[in-house]
This record gives structure tokens, sequence and C-alpha cells, in this order.
RNA sequence: GAUUCUGUAGCUCAGCUGGUAGAGCACAUCCCUUUUAAGGAUGGGGUCCUGGGUUCGAGACCCAGCAGAAUCACCA
């Protein structure tokens, strides 16, 4: 980029880089700086009776400056927080040569770059807790303006709230806005949290293949790339699901994954191209089992995250609390539908769609068909949490069937907000009766469903070989950051959501 | 993929019925040793998303495209 191209405001910060060097300061020091305080940790602990923090050492981002002559105030943000600071220009500048406060602090440093200050902690005439500088140093230049965003009382004045802006440049969004911070931490806080709930009841956490000669698990439009020196098409996965199932069946009786899973279908407020889920299984258990435990892992989340288990989501207030109702599918139908479908055959459930003004094509088998009925009249009901149970084997092809009947599954999903947020399975370990199933998938394949699941051969091989009883659970990781950090948007908490480039 | 809305200074936004491109913050210059959304004064800064069209004249109107958002469809 020439001189030319850039903005008068980049041109001067570029011009104060140069003059740094003239005045042989290093805009980009490499040596370590040395901190010992945090600013948050300055302003929940400083009482001006204690004498505390009388010699602190503190670096970071220059976020505002107020220059009144020959003293200034400037506020630091660091990972934590902001501070302000004072700089005296005889403070700073003890002898003859003013040139730090003059030039350097009052000429060449803007908001946004980096300073390290060390001097004590005061508090000034308007009662805001100050660090009083008696040195600065120059750690790193920054040669973009940085947006300003002012609050007073809670009010934002200047936020930077355009979406596409804060998406494509999240560096910046981190910085303006400390709320998408938050954010941020709270999502890790409950991938901990979920870790140490797992790894306190001794199961294993695993990684297993992203690139999969076949794409397993579950049924969507897969990635395809391709890998050179074998010379085959490769697919990015779906789920991790049938590979975690394989280590049951190799021994391990409890593993789980934060897999980032890839699926190639549409993107809207709920989904990325690329997410996260949690699966879990765990061998001996069956799915009510795995309902005791999946409520008690919820509970537990919102209670390490928030501190309680009462959410509000939009509109909505929540609440986490243990036991979560439990509603059988077909019974969620009859309430909402008044209608018992029960037993229905293929042509009696598309006549119940035609009647409930659900639209029907004829590549749609029963468990489908089902599927719709429930999406559409039941789920959006279902705004407290709630687990769905004995979903229709059609729908399942990976889930043990009922054992009180062949038409039903051991499954359940956990319902919040009208969306799904876990799935969980008795899984099937029958590897007749999963072979099947998958063959029932290739001819709802051959019919059109593009979703329809592929074959895989050495799953069956695998559970041949005998996989034990296993419950598996499956956590959209993502909604449930979205629950609990109360963000209407996947792409609020996902740090780099896919976008389409730039230009 | 469909529909609707949006795109103007670094950021947030005005811009009338089509008639010389605006404000606040930021930036620059000068003054100021306890200010806080904010010290005061003065000043500079624009591919009005892109390309066509209508018009004497387009930031505005029309067409096409690009990018984004919301809703819907599919999916978690």
């Amino acid at each position: 980029m020439s001189q030319l191209e850039l903005s008068e405001q980049e041109q001067f910060r570029r011009k104060a880089l140069e003059e740094l060097r003239k005045a042989g300061i290093d805009p980009y020091p490499a040596a370590e700086f040395v901190t010992n305080v945090s600013t948050t940790e300055i302003k929940e602990n400083f009482k001006p009776e204690k004498k505390k923090y009388q010699d602190v050492s503190i670096a970071g981002r220059i976020m505002n400056r107020r220059i009144m002559g020959n003293a200034s105030f400037a506020e630091i943000q660091d990972d934590k927080g902001r501070i302000q600071i004072y700089l005296r220009r005889d403070d700073i500048c003890p002898g003859d040569d003013k040139t730090l406060y003059n030039h350097v602090f009052k000429k060449f440093l803007d908001i946004g770059d980096f300073i390290g200050v060390k001097g004590f902690v005061f508090i000034t005439q308007t009662g805001e807790i100050t660090i009083h500088a008696k040195e600065l140093t120059v750690l790193s230049k920054c040669l973009r303006p940085l947006p300003i965003v002012k609050e007073k009382d809670g009010k934002i004045y200047d936020g930077v709230t355009d979406a596409e802006f804060r998406y494509r440049q999240r560096y910046v969004d981190l910085i303006v806005n400390p709320k998408v911070k938050q954010v941020f931490v709270k999502r890790t806080r409950i991938i901990d949290s979920l870790r140490e709930f797992f790894n306190s009841r001794g199961y294993l956490e695993v990684e297993t293949p992203i690139l999969q000669p076949i794409p397993g698990g579950a049924a969507a439009r897969p990635f395809i790339t391709h890998h050179n020196a074998l010379d085959i098409p490769l697919y990015l996965r779906i789920a991790d699901e049938l590979y975690l199932k394989k280590l049951i069946v190799g021994g391990f009786d409890g593993v789980y994954e934060f897999s980032k899973d890839f699926r190639n279908e549409g993107m809207d407020r709920m989904h990325n191209p690329e997410f996260t889920v949690m699966e879990i299984y765990v061998a001996y258990k069956d799915y009510m089992w795995m309902m005791d435990f999946t409520e008690e892992m919820i509970e537990k989340v919102a209670l390490d995250i928030n501190g309680t288990t009462k959410i509000k989501y939009g509109n909505e207030e929540i609440d986490f609390k243990r036991p979560f109702a439990r509603k059988t599918m077909l019974d969620t139908i009859k309430e909402y539908t008044d209608v018992d479908i029960t037993g229905m055959d293929e042509k009696q459930l598309r006549e119940v769609c035609d009647t409930l003004g659900i639209e029907t094509d004829e590549t749609m088998g029963k468990g489908k068909l089902i599927e719709q009925i429930f999406d559409e009249k039941c789920e959006p009901h279902l705004i407290q949490p709630t687990f769905i149970m004995d979903y229709p084997v059609e729908m399942s092809p990976l889930c043990k069937k009922h054992r009180k009947d062949p038409e039903l599954t051991e499954r359940f999903e956990l319902i919040v907000n009208g969306k799904e947020l876990c799935n969980a399975y008795s899984e099937l370990n029958d590897p007749i009766d999963q072979k099947e199933r998958f063959l029932e998938q290739l001819k709802l394949s051959e019919k059109g469903d593009d979703e329809a699941m592929f074959i895989d051969q050495d799953f069956l091989r695998a559970l041949e070989y005998g996989m034990p009883p296993t419950a598996g659970l499956g956590v959209g990781i993502d909604r449930l950051t979205m629950l609990l950090t109360n963000q209407n948007s996947i792409r609020d908490v996902i740090l780099f959501p896919t976008m389409r480039p730039e230009k």
C-alpha cells in the first residue's frame, strides 16, 4: 500500500513512528516488560490507608487520553480491564530533558499504542483509582485509528456495532467491546466445566480423525477434500460418533471428545459451517442413565458459569434446575396436535401432515414425517429444558431399538428454548441390526434423501467384535454457549465465524 | 436458495421534493500541572459499496452486481 492510499490518520501515525525512531525509541522493543499487577487487581484491592500498590508495573493499550498541558490522564486497558494513569511532566522527566513527556507522550503516542507504566497508586480528587506514573515505556505502536467507544452510566456512545466489521475484525471488536470478550471467556469456562465433570468421573478425553474416508455418525452433507499423497477423497467429519464407539469396542469404558464438526449446509443465526459438539460414550449404561447424567451436567455448568440455574434468554426466563420434564415423542405430539400417531403407517402419517398443514414430499419416509410433525408442532413450544424420549426407529439408524417397542428407539433429545441442545441414545450394538439400518438408509438415499447415512464397513466390523451396551450423548457447545451467555446468533459465540472473503 | 432491509469521513450516524458533502467522537495545530462520554480554541479529512441508466444536474430515482443483517426453507 502506497503512502497515498493511507488515510490522513494512518499517515500521522506512521510519521509518529518515524519520530519515535529518530528520538532513539524503538517502537517495537524486543525486551520483556515485567509487570507485577493487573488493572482489575488494583481496582478491587486498593485502599489508600493500606499503602499497598506503591510500586506497581503495569502494561496495556492506551484507550483514552486527556492532555492538560504539563499533566495528563490516560486510560490503559489490559487483559482484565482498564485503569487510569496520571502522568506529570516533571515526574516522568525528572531532569532537564522533557522529550519523553513533551514529544513522546504528547505527540508520538496515540490511542491504541501499548505502553508500560511504573508508578504508585493513588486516588484523584474525583475519586478515581489511578496510577501516578514515574516511568513510561513504549511497547508497541498502533498504526490504525482505533474506534473510540465511550460509556457513561451504562450508555454506550459511538459503539462499534456493525456486524460485518465486528466479525471480520474480531480483534477490534474484542478491544473495544468488553462484553464480547466476556462471552468468549465464558465459552472457555463452559468447556472447562464440562471437561471437569467428565474427568472427575474417570472418562477419557480422546482425539479422533477430522479427515475421514467416510463421513459417518450423522445425516448431513459433508465437505469434501483431496489427499494428494494417497490420491483419495477425504471428508471433513460431520460427527465423531462412529470413531468414539470404535474406542468403546477397543476397551475404553468412557470416552469423550470436543469435536469441531463441519457440515456443508445453510448458514443462519443457529448454524455455522464449522461448529463444536461434545460427544461422550459410556459403557454398560443406557439412555435412562444418560438422562440423569445430562441433567446433572447441564445444571452444574449453568451454576459454574452464572452462579445460578436461572438464565435470561431474550424474553424468556429458563431454569436449568433438576429435574427436567421427561416426555415421549408420541405423547408430546398427542399433547400439541391432539392426534395419536401410534402405529400409523406412512400413508396415514402423510394424511396427518396434510391435515396439520405440514408440507411433505415423496422422498420422506415414516421417520421423516414424524420428525416434521414434531419439529413444526411441538418443538417451538418447549422452552424450559425438556427431555423428549423414544424416537421412531426410522429417524435414528445408530440407536438401539426400544426394549418394549421395536417401532421406537431408546433415544432422547434435550430441548431448550424450542431447539435441540443434546441428543442421546442407548447405542445400537447389534451388528446385524446395524447393517440392516444402514441398508434402510441406502434405500432412503436411492429415494432421493441426500442426507441419508453412508455405510461404514469398518464400523460394522468393529461392532461384530462386540461392543458392550453403551450410552452416548452429544451436546451442541455453540448453542449451550448461546443460552448461557444470552447471545442471539451463533456468530456471537464463535470467535471467527465463517464469512465470505473480502473483495 | 427466497423475501425484506442496509451500505455516506477512522467509528457512530444525519442528508428534505433530485440542485455546492454534514454532525459528534477520533485526528492535526496552539493554550492549559487532578481530568473522566467531555479542558478550551482553530483546522484538515470523502471512490457517498461497484458498474450502467434517466436527467441540464444523482448521495438520493431506475437496472444489474458485490457485501452484510433479519425472516423463511434445510440442518445441529
